[in-house]
DNA sequence: ACCACCCATTGACAATGATCGATGGTTCGG
DNA sequence: CCGAACCATCGATCATTGTCAATGGGTGGT
């Protein structure tokens, strides 16, 4: 279907305005959040210290219910506490990793 | 401390109960779903759909705004696809894409 | 029948990340 | 002061994945 002057494209795919309202910037922060969760040992590490009767556990008591070695689990928590989900606090020869509450939140807002 | 018959291993660490309320299939599943929204591809062509004013969109219009190449977004929209987040639907030469709404809500509840 | 257009699949490559063994730094008990 | 226990870091390895060029399969216009 030809207009009077002009080529015949209709039916072509226009780039047109699909301007995310997402950011490339703001989807990169937001996709590294994501990924700290994306982890199962990471998602049972959080799972453990929120669960815990004292609200808190020593590296030792976590590297045996989840079947990995020590400098794995290390790695684990320290990506966690990176990205601000958990705090660790130096007692004694011991390191007491606490859950940080409501640090899961602002993700819990962009899905909902 | 030592106790009538035992020898002293107060200072150890013992491996005792933090039996995670998350077990390591669960924990497994959640990962995987975490992980389809761990990229900002995706995150973004989830934001263009929900927020497209018919609720869908072809690829041709959202291989530009993505600044990848075309079998890039395929590949990305497949994933969203097989994590049940998006669906396609073949009209002509073009292909449909559209959001499945609610389906993040599970992983909202178990951030939240 | 041909060609242009849309989209998916394939194959290859580079980057990222999960894992472990080995090592080093602290801290405490004897 | 020495050894043992706890934890972090380093180096290496292997699997995963994001990306693109090339290709193929459909669909529709001419």
């Amino acid at each position: 279907m030809a207009t009077r002057s002009g080529a015949v494209v209709d039916a072509e795919c226009r780039p047109s305005a699909l301007a995310s309202t997402l950011s490339e910037e703001r989807a990169a922060e937001l996709a590294k959040d994501f990924a700290v969760l994306a982890d199962p040992v990471r998602l049972r590490l959080l799972s453990m210290l929120a669960s815990a009767p004292t609200g808190e556990a020593c590296v030792c008591e976590l590297v045996e219910p989840l079947a990995r070695s020590q400098p794995t689990v290390s790695h684990h928590l320290k990506v966690l506490a990176d990205a601000g989900l958990i705090v660790g606090e130096k007692r004694g020869r011991w390191v007491w990793y606490r859950a940080v509450p409501n640090r899961l939140v602002h993700l819990s807002g962009v899905l909902g």
